[in-house]
DNA sequence: TATGAATGAGTGTTCATTCAT
DNA sequence: CATGAATGAACACTCATTCAT
């Protein structure tokens, strides 16, 4: 599928999903985006108002696909603890396809300035309907809230790492921890 | 204590600290670090090679500061239990003093390229011991790790909810876990 | 005719084919070029990548140039023997309308790294051209390159000299060496 | 010979010397010669009072050796026409030695600004001298000049050509003039 | 709707030189 | 005599954004 066979806006955004993840969003250029996106500059300013506006695209389909994926993987499993370990599972898929670039959603949140009000927004509904995810599965909010640290912890220690232990290891104590 | 009481080098430490800290690193330049230090640009190259060089100076004072907070806590309390739980009231006090920043490491992990060994290096140094830390203290390698995700989920989600509530949940868990 | 009825490329050209003539490629800095050219610094880099690259232009206008006025003094004479000794006649007239600088691709060749390929690939283009001019002309290879020694020997001393008898000499034994 | 052996004068001479034959005189900068040479930076300035003035003393001790060369060459050969050509192999020599970087002289004019008059004047008498040379040995001033326009070309094409030829073409065309 | 030329403000870095000690 | 810290100005280059067409 080339990548003329894609609207403008599809293109710019998957290849700023891309880059965003690939090499950051203050190493990302305009330039670079709309280089590789073949659009010109001001096509890609018709479909996103500014750099902000596209990062909020980006981390809305980023979202996207970690549901997706998230639900892939959980519905294989039957039993709420299953499906909480199966989370753990998806810290290890993305870490091998994308090469311990860790969560694309704290990334950005450290490379935004804090007055940032509508990229913190996405990164914070994000992050709250993962957490909100354990609570539901688990029934017990205190568990829900430890087992959401673990993997907040996990994610971000095996970037720090490069290496799987961290996820390995939250996934054993969450399995010892869930009845 | 005036600016200029203090020797070149320090003034742009100690500004560069509190630029990175504060605004992040991608978003402080070098001019506004010589500016506020009131250093001449060159006079800056003349102490640090790169900003990179500087990031690293910055990273150790940081570490160094860590460590100093860490002690003086821990130094008050007798039992290792107790002093494994005072880590968590360093980052309860990080956030009320520095509003909510998180941890200037992982900060600085999400800022820089994949591939800047120098910088990595210094962030994985302070973390490997951190989690040393734990394990000496509590002689149970599973559980200093267990400890230590705790730890690091706690700061990097304090930092995106603004609220201690992380880590008021992680040392409670801690609490409990550690016999 | 005023600067802004040009287009911003060739303001820039032009500005620059005049500062690097005249001043030198080191000693003329990107921004003396966009201020005379009255353009804005990106819109520079928006014609050219970079400053080794608006040098390649500026060389191949010159060459554009040297062949010109090579052609245009060349055409009024009949022989080759007289087609040859115009090209003396190109190197007084060039002396005379810019004050003994010398040849622009000399210069820039003492100017710039040994190993920038692309420049020099323009200069070793255009002065290899030359070469094949006078052996064109003469059909006589060792006689066209004493000329073409002669030549090179001529515009580089008048340059030291800032004296047309470098020329004048080499000329006149150019006449003596052809039948 | 250890570098601390030597006088500081002497060492950044020599340093300079290296350098701005090997490697350029607007790209080798203050700060690489003293570092190279382990000297102090107003240690330089105590011995040469700018960076120009480094350069006199650079092509002066330019001048000295390529006349040491020049005579240890010419006195192996008893008649004039002889040591004539010897002046061609010398060339041949620098270009092995040094890589056809070319003529120093040569290279340093083009690289300063047109009113260096100091650096100029030390470039003219070096010129001016090898120009008297042939004079002495020819006896025919005429000659003499057809001789040293070949010498001058030949050491800058070679630099272009970065190959012996034009050094041997001159030479062989020299032979032939001489009788 | 789509374009690409143009922009002002900024990036990190290096220059040759001076000065207090 | 020797030092190394300090400097202002300049360096080549990139940023996200706008606007006339």
């Amino acid at each position: 599928m080339s990548n003329e066979s894609q609207q403008p806006r599809v293109r710019i955004l998957d290849t700023a999903y891309r880059l965003f993840l690939g090499q950051g969003y203050n190493s990302t250029g305009i330039n670079q985006i709309i280089e590789e996106a073949e659009v010109a500059k001001a096509s890609f300013y018709q479909h996103f108002k500014s750099k902000e506006d596209l990062c909020v695209g980006v981390l809305e389909k980023r979202h996207q696909y970690i549901e997706e994926q998230s639900q892939a993987l959980s519905a294989q499993k039957r039993t709420p603890k299953m499906k909480v370990l199966a989370s753990f599972d998806l810290i290890s898929l993305l870490n091998e396809q994308e090469d311990f670039r860790g969560c694309a959603f704290l990334n950005i949140l450290s490379e935004i300035p804090a007055d940032n009000t509508k990229v913190r927004e996405v990164i914070y509904a994000h992050k709250s309907n993962i957490r909100q995810h354990f609570k539901d599965l688990l029934q017990h909010a205190e568990l829900a809230d430890h087992i959401y640290l673990l993997y907040e912890g996990a994610f971000v220690e095996s970037q720090l790492y490069r290496d799987q232990w961290p996820v390995n290891r939250a996934k054993k104590i969450a399995n010892s921890l869930i009845s």
